[in-house]
DNA sequence: GCATTTATGTCACCTAGGTGACACATAGAG
DNA sequence: CTCTATGTGTCACCTAGGTGACATAAATGC
């Protein structure tokens, strides 16, 4: 466990002395996406699983755990909830503790403070993941969807007619994004434009948050 | 930038004091893949781009970065190397600063110490990121085996034929790890089998991580 | 201003991979 | 040991999306 390597006796006796031991039977859930992110794990033996569930109804496989890593780390970020869900692949003991011992103990610095440093930085790993893993098994259409909507919720400027992109992003670019060709964006972009869920100014972009939300039917 | 929300007058001075400040022109490189990571930046003005250039030649467009955001975040972990290429998207004004000088201004932490914790926490997303990313535009055989080579990292056992997988793994579990049909996962499997890069003892698996290696065309 | 890039729009064609439908194997549960 | 669940292997078929090849339009340099 690399995470406790530089620990001391008295420190890691402290964070021992926090911990419970939990068993888990195969198959049996941990934690459930939307539950709050509250306590954090390690996984002391067995296989944890870590899923998402897609509003289609796909199951991704986000990662498996193994014995002596951390999880459920969502809970070092501020408010958030569990991303994913996990689930005892097979048999499992885990340990349960609370990020702010864990931080306190380490690091002896506030939760709070740690905490904001974690969500100004490392935060958007955590948000690109999310995006790549939902993106699998979009189609192309819904997965332009989504990036407009990021993009709009980066770079929008609300406008008369929608929210305005203050970015030059040629067909290119946003192939790149959601990984597809240049050629089939450019359908996709077209049809869009045909639904009204967007228009053009020059080679600026306005698109109709709304319209895109319903056509990717979330509220999010 | 809700990073520094919670700084005090004095921290932030301090910081204010380590940063440079410099000037990029649209189009113009901050760092490469493989740089390495030691310093952060937070964007002025302008637009970022964080990109992967795969080993087919492809380009994935990551993220776009906003005014007001960190960036080069692996500065905070441990030794890496930067994962992705940094280009200006459009001309900009970017600060940079030591992640050490960050992070003990706003923790009063020594650095290895907080980068000891990431790595053993957050590291993780970045991982995964990162492999999401490169699955962008690969086919599934190669998913495939860059699966299962991530699998025999973590759960193989060395074995006189090859890596012996302590897993139980349906062709459905993989087939959801790299977003594919459970049918199109049997029939890489068996080609898998027939090129002799993996071999079944009941439901295990023993895999050739040289083959595969090479399948991949990596040395990673 | 013109000339040269660089971006867009639209084809026709092809292939990787999704899907449904089975037969067969294997493994637990009783 | 048998019965039922769950996994595997393999089809034939269909479609989303990649690719190459253009024509046109818009920027950009000179």
């Amino acid at each position: 466990m690399r995470t406790f390597a530089r620990a001391s006796d008295r420190q890691l006796k402290a964070i021992l002395s926090e911990i419970t031991l939990e068993r888990f039977e195969r198959r049996t859930t941990l934690f459930r996406q939307g539950d709050p992110s509250d306590s954090l794990y390690v996984l002391v033996s067995g296989v944890i699983k870590l899923s998402l569930r897609t509003p289609e109804g796909e199951d991704i496989l986000v990662s498996l755990i193994s014995p002596g890593e951390l999880f459920g780390i969502t809970s070092l970020l501020p408010g958030m909830q569990r991303p994913f869900r996990s689930e005892a692949f097979s048999d499992c003991w885990v340990g349960r503790l609370s990020a702010d011992t864990l931080v306190s103990t380490l690091l002896g610095v506030p939760f709070a403070d740690f905490s904001a440093l974690m969500d100004g930085t490392v935060s958007r790993w955590f948000g690109l993941l999310h995006r790549y893993a939902h993106f699998q098994g979009l189609d192309l259409q819904h997965r332009l969807a989504f990036a407009l909507l990021e993009l709009a919720q980066k770079f929008g400027a609300q406008d008369s007619r929608g929210t305005l992109l203050i970015l030059q992003l040629t067909h290119e670019d946003l192939a790149d994004l959601v990984g597809a060709s240049r050629q089939k964006v450019t359908e996709h972009m077209r049809t869009l434009e045909r639904k009204a869920l967007l228009q053009r100014e020059g080679r600026r972009l306005i698109v109709s948050t709304e319209g895109l939300r319903e056509l990717v039917q979330i509220e999010d």
